[in-house]
Order: structure tokens, then sequence, then C-alpha cells
DNA sequence: GACCATACGCTGCAGAGTGCAGTAGCGTCA
DNA sequence: TGACGCTACTGCACTCTGCAGCGTATGGTC
């Protein structure tokens, strides 16, 4: 049985359809540009472009000239017309992993201090991304983006990451405040502060409007 | 060697410290509460609680009252005390995976319809989980909640759902437009209303401020 | 009263994906 | 000159997923 094309393949083919890669550059450049969208290992990315070569929708040269020997990967008719056809298949639901909101929901293991340590720790992780996101901005400004005829799918991919980061800032400097007035994280129950934020949510209206 | 504990085997643990599961009741709980967390499939949280006993976290007795037979797992101390030694460890980064984003950054290779698409089926995948948490809240203001001392919990953990749910929908909505005045997916590139949105960014500024 | 769908309650297995260790060449700065 | 860091990967063990399969109990239909 041939491989099987997994979203990751797409993901690399895509790439290899702007121009050809070696497989280090291939690494860097998903893990750099693909990291907020589609974020794989460094490890799966060596390995995709292997496997496109095997369905022929890629071909593999070794380079020698600069320095060391690496792999050249170009992409193929076959590969351009897979890629054709993805377009039209059914997306798949998005996936969000966050070990801070599962420590939350369990709280009651440690202190309100510790909350807050996970909270700042969130806080940390997502300020980078964010900005990265906006000094990546100021580059396109300057005409530093590789590949300037794509910039305007760039600049919306951006504006989601932008949303999304100072929609969970914001929640976090919310919760930060719930939590300060908590005197302890366990057996609080629905107390009348959660009470008028459930009666919120349950009518579906932001707890932030305020 | 004994099974390495992962932030899954932590997350079932945590559920086993509120009262003893079986192994079916587990994998339900675990995807209908922890889903937005902590997405894990079935199989694994059927795996999970096996490692649980292996490492003297949790007993297992097999139960034969009901009907047929069904494996009822149990926390010790251990498991206690390892949950509370879980606190203290360091989070581990959001992890984010959005197929609908990478579309989006790939979309010269289908039409405007096509990306229409693609944001429409996002939309749609938000929307039931948003929907299911409103429902949730409702539910839980009839006192509805299975643990009710723990409700300044989950109320706290689904205002990060809803406000993360609302600005995801206000971004589709934003996106749309957007698309809506692109003649084609393809080479628009530094368009003056890309540069325009570039510049917001760049500034850490809203693009749905209007 | 036989049938069938659906929920319960799992297990095995192949394959996707990760993390880490290891290897090896090249540049550079002290 | 030797230590460090970047380039440029590969192998391996292990985590996690999806799917197929399998038997049991429950409720409703023809």
């Amino acid at each position: 049985m041939p491989p099987k094309m997994t979203t990751s393949s797409y993901a690399v083919l895509a790439l290899l359809d702007l121009r050809p890669w070696t497989g280090y550059e291939l690494t860097q450049q998903a893990q750099r540009s693909l990291r907020y969208a589609w974020p794989k290992s460094e490890r799966l990315l060596y390995s995709e472009p292997k496997k496109l070569v095997e369905l022929g929708f890629a071909t593999a040269s070794v380079d020698v000239a600069s320095g060391r020997a690496r792999n050249v990967y170009e992409i193929t008719p076959e590969g351009r017309a897979a890629l054709a056809e993805w377009v039209g298949t059914r997306t798949q639901a998005p996936r969000l992993e966050i070990e801070a909101l599962l420590r939350l929901l369990f709280a009651e293991h440690g202190s309100t201090e510790d909350l807050a340590r996970v909270l700042i720790e969130l806080e940390g992780d997502i300020g980078e991304h964010h900005q990265a996101i906006v000094e990546l901005m100021g580059t396109y400004l300057e005409g530093g983006h590789p590949f300037p005829e794509r910039t305007h799918l760039s600049v919306l991919f951006a504006t989601f990451q932008i949303e999304l980061f100072k929609a969970i800032e914001r929640w976090i400097e919310f919760a930060r405040s719930e939590i300060e007035d908590w005197p302890d994280t366990k057996d609080l129950g629905m107390t009348a502060r959660t009470e008028a934020l459930t009666r919120l949510l349950a009518d579906d209206r932001s707890v932030l409007d305020e």
C-alpha cells in the first residue's frame, strides 16, 4: 500500500508549490510560518517530503554545491494536481489543546497562587507568539515578505492570530481579577458571582463587557 | 520501566479524584467535559486508567451487579499525592490546530468560493461547540452540575470558551467581508487594503475596531 | 415472539506523530 | 586548536488515533 496523504502532507506539498526547498529549509520554514495553524514536529517535516516522492508528487535530488550534501525537493505536475483536489475536501474541525485550562478546571489540587502561576505561564506563551506576529507585520511593511504576491493571504491569516491572542489576553486579565476574590480554589460552588456569570453565559453574553 | 505519566494521565487521575468511574463512564465524561481543553480519543481514555493502576495511582475492580461486567477504577492515596505534585510542574504551551487557517494560507489553489466554504465549515464547527456550552450553562442554572461544589471552576472555564468562540466568530465575519472584495485568491499581494491591515497589526491594533 | 437498532463496554492493531539521542561537516572566535 | 553552534539529517522508542471487531443488554416494531 502506498503511504496516505495527511493534512501535514498537503501542508508540505503547498510549500513545495512555492519553490524547491531542501529538507532542512522545509523544516525551518514550516515551523516558522505554519506553527500557528498547523504545529508539527521537525521530525515529521523531514519525513513528509520523502512520502511525497514515493507518491510521485515531488522529486528529490542531492545538492553538493554549497558545502555539505542536502536533499532538494521539487513539486511535480501530479503534486500540483493533488493540491488542486485537496481544496475540494472537507476541512477538519479545529483542535485546541490548552493545558492551562485543564489545570484551571482541576485547580482544587493547588492554591490560588498556583492557579495564578498557571495564568502567568499561559500569558507568557501567548505573549511570545503575539509579539512575534506583530514584528513579522513590521517586516512585511518594509517589503520583507518572501513571496510578495502572497502578502494578502499572510496578512489575513495574521489578523486571525492577533484577534485570537488579544481575546485570550483579555480573558487572562479577567480570570486573574476573578481569582483574586477567591478565598480558596476549593468548594466555592455556585457563589453569587458565579451565578451572575453563569446567567451571562447562558444568555450567550460576553463576561468582559463591563 | 514503568509507564510514564502524561498530561492525559493526570487529566484522568483528576477525574478519578472526584469519584470512582467505570472505564466507559470515564471515556464519556472526559470527552464531554475535557473536550475543549484537552481533546483526546476514546481509545486513549480507555488505556489511561490501566496505566494508573500499573503505577499504583488507582485500583481496578470488576462490577457485575448491573447487567454485564464493567471495570471500576478508584484513586489511591498515592494517586492523590501524584496530583498534588502535578500542580507544581510547568504548564505546557497551548497548541492550536486549525486546518481552516492552513487552507486560508494556501487559498491560491482554489477559488474565492472555495475559501468562503472553508470559513463556513469553520463557523459550523465553532458554532456547534459554542451552542453546547451555552446550553450547558442553562443546565448549571437549574442545579444540573454533577459536582456542585466545583461550579465556580467549570464556569470560569466556560467563560474562556465563550470569549474564544465569540472572537473566532467575529473574525470569520471580518474575513468573509474581506474576501468578498477579492477578485481572485491569487497574486493580489500588498494591496492598499492589505497594507492598511498590516499597519494596524504592526501597531498591535485590532482590525475589528470599526 | 422474532427482529433489529441502539447504547453499553470494551480490545487489538496498524499507522500517524513526537522527542530525543546520535552523527557528521563546516565556520568562527578565543 | 578546540570548543561551540549552526547546518542537515536519521533511527528508535514511545504516545496517540482511528477503525474494525465483538459480545451484552434494552426498547421498540412487524
